[in-house]
DNA sequence: TAAAATCTTGACAAAATTAGTCGGGATTAT
DNA sequence: ATAATCCCGACTAATTTTGTCAAGATTTTA
């Protein structure tokens, strides 16, 4: 399972922009950078992996900057932390079912389980969510659903 | 959070424990190694953990070894893995409230409950339930529960 | 009692990953 | 033109993970 400060810092940098763009507003990386104290070229770093993802939109030029390309209540969280980091995955062998000489490991539906619980817990919990510090419920119809990393 | 091969040996370390002590034979740890091809050495350091957590029960000499202390129906993942990794914790600030200059980090209550969700899941499934390849059904009685790393 | 099998321990080393830097470029408003 | 910004790839530093190693303690068995 990966979860590390790329996650965590692309995820607060896009709660920050949340609050701060008002209308179509571009909000620029050192902005972002001295509000949440987060490193400015590491920021940088992941706004690219962000704008490829399509999470956001940018702008060159004086008065440049990023912002979100759709409404916070449509995008999870679960999709910010994939375009960041390189994989979220809670299984050794990467999904392979012959990951001990053969047969699958004694501990792979363990893994694929919680990895299933996680992504799904992310995913259905949108940048708007945490700004109302809305608890997720977790339904039964969430149940089998497979999302890759 | 934090999910490495030291959780994932343990546990599976456990189950082979599982699977192969009958009665209350110990079961030496180069005979582990060997069938789940794990480090000897990397195996001791786990196995002092799971000790000293109560989790097995050792015996030294010819025919020494370890057993599960309890049964497989009430050793839960989530003790095994807390046994063995320093922490697992989705937070970044270790669950301190003063995470961002004085007030909590924005994304402070998210992390938070993402910890809360994958223990709960962990606690919920025991040895025996990875053995018999149990779902573990979440209902609600289990929000609100906290289980400190 | 000696030998062999096993656990027990702490310190060390290698490998991998994560976190972050750097230098240069491209684009655009003023 | 200049300054503000994004854009990019490669590099380095720090940290963590994944082990190894040497030496010792205990216990069974011959």
């Amino acid at each position: 399972m990966r979860l590390t400060t790329k996650g965590r810092y692309a995820v607060t940098a896009l709660l920050d922009l949340s609050l701060n763009q008002s209308g179509k507003k571009f909000i620029s990386i050192s902005q972002i950078a001295s509000r949440q104290t987060m490193p400015v070229s590491y920021l940088e770093q992941l706004f690219r992996n962000l704008r490829r993802a399509g999470i956001v939109e940018s702008a060159r030029g004086p008065g440049g900057g990023y912002r979100l390309s759709r409404p916070s209540t449509e995008i999870n969280v679960s999709e910010v932390v994939a375009s960041v980091e390189d994989k979220m995955d809670a299984t050794q062998c990467g999904g392979a079912t012959n990951c001990n000489s053969g047969k699958r490991c004694l501990t792979h539906d363990l893994w694929t389980e919680l990895n299933e619980q996680v992504d799904s817990f992310l995913l259905n919990k949108s940048l708007q969510d945490v700004i109302k510090n809305k608890r997720t419920s977790l339904s039964r119809k969430q149940e089998g659903l497979i999302v890759t990393g």
